[in-house]
DNA sequence: CTGTTAGCGCTTTCAG
DNA sequence: CTGAAAGCGCTAACAG
């Protein structure tokens, strides 16, 4: 292995000059600095980054725990993080841990071992995460995607679920349907809902809660939910689903109980799967901002290891979504009356 | 910090012993190491790897080098990947080259720095790559996944693409297919196109080249190449497509041509990508074992870690594939002579 | 602008 | 079975 020495020697200078050459930090002559830059290219030398870390105390690698790499979404943050680490100057440890909370807890504790300057994280919330998280962010920044810790110790970044929801009802609102129905979990709670009765109550109309059916986030939830909204004595017009999966459940019991997507009913999903655009008609649905995501957490914790208060309080990075409309919502007016001819 | 220091002055030991109690390399006797768990677990000791690897030479890292994360088939292997490095402890540092050869350039480089114990890789191959996998690789372990460098200095891990076009082609020929087109690329080289020959072969049919339609591996071209086919005077009662994104143009051509498949014609594609579970109907395709194509590079790259023989020659490993029968095929027999009436 | 010199945290002989 | 001590490759003062 060649070393620092054997490039000092070679250039004839000493190992304090060269490594201020490859730190950057302190001056260099211009001799020197062409005497080194031959020496390193003609032995082929790299830094030993883990040796320089033992001084330092920072390794330039960067943690990223992931829930489940197979699920698209998360793919894609993770290809985001992986260039704009890199464009930072960070490598990148990768763990996944597919959904299960022991394996992120050995993720995060082998990425520890291994001296990750700061490490991000998204995997679902889960008791021992969290306690986790909390026991380690003391020592190390943390940045959690579309996750909380109680308390929030972690900086976050997250997408405005709540305005999504809202311009997916405001666009079938503007389409002019009226009776908008809301297909989601039990979760009330959450952004997808409180968006849709908010921007229901914009419009001043009220929550038909025979409207709101819960169920899993799933196809065959979608699927029955439209089934059971077609038996209404005044069906909707217009779903809005809390997923893709949903939606795209609630297209395929339409197109099998003959009932037009969107002639009869418009369909508004959420997350832009893969799919979504592929479905028949292709679905208009809420995307969110995957890349750009990947992007704030890794700024987000470049700053924080840069920056010069690393014990700044933790922050929160919410980014915008996109509505995008394709073929599956159409204008009220044209929506043909067929379902309160008793389809089912 | 928390060091090996601490934890042998709080256990009351030397340095010596709570090295070996961490290593496992030599004799530690009992009541040492009760002594040194307890206080592991009182000061919640976390060794530090990078110390360790300047005396070992090895940091219990791999890298892996992907084209694209974004495409679900590496998205697939590197959560594989991810699995099996934890299964034999070691860290993954993930770097995605979106196919950009510089990127991957650097990559590499960046991971040398950070002292991986050896590399896999699976970017496209490109000059630049070639000449940096062939520098590296004889003090770097490295392991391509379908990628072949030239002269061969790496280990390799593919799936049997000649074996899977045969079985593609032959589950055609068991429907009682005789007239089979193959739409692919330009490359007659490729695995896909010499199963195809292989297994007309095999059943004694000639390959008539007005069957073989050549152009880019997408939709577009699929689309295109079905509206070819159907203008032959005698046409193909199925197709075997070089990859999935051929098949579904060619689906779709039928589609809009009012073609039935697999009425009228069958139609096969490759790789089972996430749409193919899912287009109308469903495509049958030929599956490559991602997650075992992960699993043995990474089993690879460690035994060769491991092994005595660092220095064995390169080794190949060739992965079955899978034949997934879904909809898009169907007997010959019942296929309806409507193309024959001249559509189109 | 540059050489010298302590370590950083850990592993590994080498004695005992 | 265990302690002492010499580094591993590099950085960071500190003189000069």
């Amino acid at each position: 292995m060649v070393t620092a020495y054997d490039v000092a020697k070679r250039a004839g200078v000493s190992m304090g000059t060269v490594s201020r050459y490859i730190t950057g930090n302190g001056y260099v002559g211009d001799a020197s600095r062409a005497k080194i830059a031959s020496a390193i290219e003609a032995l082929g030398y790299i830094p030993n980054r883990a040796a320089a870390s033992l001084t330092t105390k920072n390794t330039g690698l960067l943690g990223f725990v992931v829930s489940d790499l197979r699920n698209p979404f998360t793919a894609e943050i993770a290809s985001s993080l992986s260039q704009h680490a890199r464009m930072h100057g960070y490598g990148l440890v990768l763990s996944d841990s597919m959904n299960d909370p022991g394996i992120s807890l050995e993720a995060i504790e082998r990425m520890r071992a291994h001296g990750v300057d700061g490490l991000i994280v998204t995997p679902p919330e889960s008791r021992s995460l969290n306690d986790a998280l909390i026991a380690a962010a003391p020592t190390l920044p943390i940045v959690g995607i579309g996750l909380r810790t109680t308390p929030q110790v972690t900086d976050l970044v997250t997408s405005d679920t709540r305005a999504g929801a809202i311009s997916a009802v405001e666009h079938l609102l503007e389409l002019g349907h009226r009776r908008i129905s809301y297909v989601g979990s039990s979760s009330m709670a959450s952004g997808r809902y409180r968006g849709y009765e908010a921007a229901l109550a914009l419009a001043g109309l009220p929550t038909d809660p025979e409207l709101v059916v819960v169920g899993e986030l799933n196809r065959a939830s979608g699927f029955a939910a439209l089934e059971a909204l077609l038996a209404l004595s005044d069906p909707p017009t217009a779903i809005f689903a809390a997923n893709d999966a949903v939606a795209l459940g609630i297209i395929q019991a339409a197109h099998e109980h003959g009932v037009s997507v969107p002639g009869q009913i418009s369909v508004v999903g959420y997350d832009d799967v893969d799919l979504a655009a592929h479905s028949v008609p292709p679905l208009t649905t809420v995307a969110q901002p995957l890349a750009a995501m990947g992007q704030a957490a890794v700024e987000l914790l470049v700053s924080r290891l840069q920056g010069a208060d690393r014990h700044r309080a933790s922050e929160e990075v919410v980014l915008p979504v996109r509505l995008v409309i394709r073929g599956s919502t159409a204008s009220h007016t044209q929506t043909s009356p067929l379902l309160r001819k008793g389809i089912r």
